[in-house]
DNA sequence: GGACGCATGTAATAGGTTACATGATTAC
DNA sequence: GTAATCATGTAACCTATTACATGCGTCC
């Protein structure tokens, strides 16, 4: 049996969210960079720089293994693919609790000294991230009335790489709507205060 | 004029972290790390390890200063407070735009690689972070119900520490909230679909 | 007697970003 | 010509966590 964690080569959560994504289908780097640049649709974020080298490493505590695809046009890629002891080990992770994350959001941050500047200050840079949230939910409503469509999310086929997609769409847009609406109050209580309540 | 970045100090988000709460009130480097510790009612989070170089750093930029508060019974402790120069840094990054956060969730990760295991496996997962989110909403609401007593909440005197506590604890129930409805429909969804959907 | 709270610090390591490096093809 | 996409990698740096270190007082 080829162990998993030889020297002190134990598995980082970037780690997981590679074989995250190539549990449904086998990707070169640059595909797994490209995912994992905006969050569009995926919840975790990562640069090339960091995702090459840990490649690497998996693939050689046997948790990956690659192809190289020959080009002409292009440069040559490495496909990777997961072995069964990916498998495995993305299943035992999945098993244990999740890890309680440290908070830190800066849009909270900024609002927490709000106080120190005028609401109309303020207010724009709520707005701006209003937009944003507003933006980003109307993205995700869009790619899920595309997967809505999908048999397996039509009959609840949990057990569907679908159906995890919808799953955390679902999060996704909750998640900007809310953000979104609270943006919206802040901005409106900031606007209709401004006047009336100087520094 | 004495000028905040000598050598190659840059200020960091933390360093705004702490200058935010200092804004309030003098606090010790002890007192800061508790409140950086559980990121209830505020949202960035820090050791005391970071915490202590970054306060040395920060009245070396003259930010901050600090006087020595001698005890008996207890270690002395060094009080710090954020100076004109600190007021001004402050303000002006309140200004500037929020930087887009890398976003990173374990939880959404290991949904979108739900389908890997069974749902009676998932769906116990999914049920302790629904309670985690649940208990910490209702903390926050508490704390909430108390905020509401305040004159400045009342009044909608925005530019008063108490609102903006009031502003970023609002968003937290909502966030809280949302997260726990959300648990609870996907282990909903979970359990009933067990036993009709299998692997 | 041992754990915990107060109170401050440093050192080692892990995790993540920015920048450096190369080189072909395609689109404006 | 200039930038962008494809494709992979390394190096330097910054941020954050874990662990090491000290020492007194209180609570169980």
């Amino acid at each position: 049996m080829t162990e998993l964690r030889e020297g002190k080569a134990v598995m980082t959560t970037l780690g997981y969210a590679l074989l995250a994504l190539l549990a449904r289908e086998p990707l070169t780097g640059y595909d797994l960079a490209q995912r994992m640049r905006r969050s569009t649709d995926f919840f975790w974020t990562a640069r090339h720089s960091q995702i090459y080298p840990e490649l690497t490493r998996m693939e050689a505590a046997g948790l990956l293994t690659h192809e190289v695809i020959r080009q002409t046009e292009r440069p040559d890629k490495k496909r990777y693919t997961m072995t069964e002891a990916g498998y495995v080990a993305l299943r035992a992770w999945l098993a244990q609790p999740v890890r309680p994350a440290p908070e830190r959001d800066e849009m909270m941050l900024k609002t927490f000294c709000s106080w120190l500047i005028e609401p109309w200050e303020a207010a724009p840079i709520v707005r701006a991230r209003e937009a944003e949230h507003t933006a980003r939910q109307a993205t995700y409503e869009a790619m899920l009335a595309d997967l809505e469509q999908h048999p397996d999310v039509r009959n609840r086929r949990v057990s569907t790489p679908a159906f995890s997609s919808y799953a955390t769409l679902r999060r996704g847009i909750q998640y900007e709507r809310g953000y979104a609406e609270w943006c919206r109050w802040l901005a409106e209580t900031l606007e209709s205060a401004d006047g009336q309540d100087g520094a």
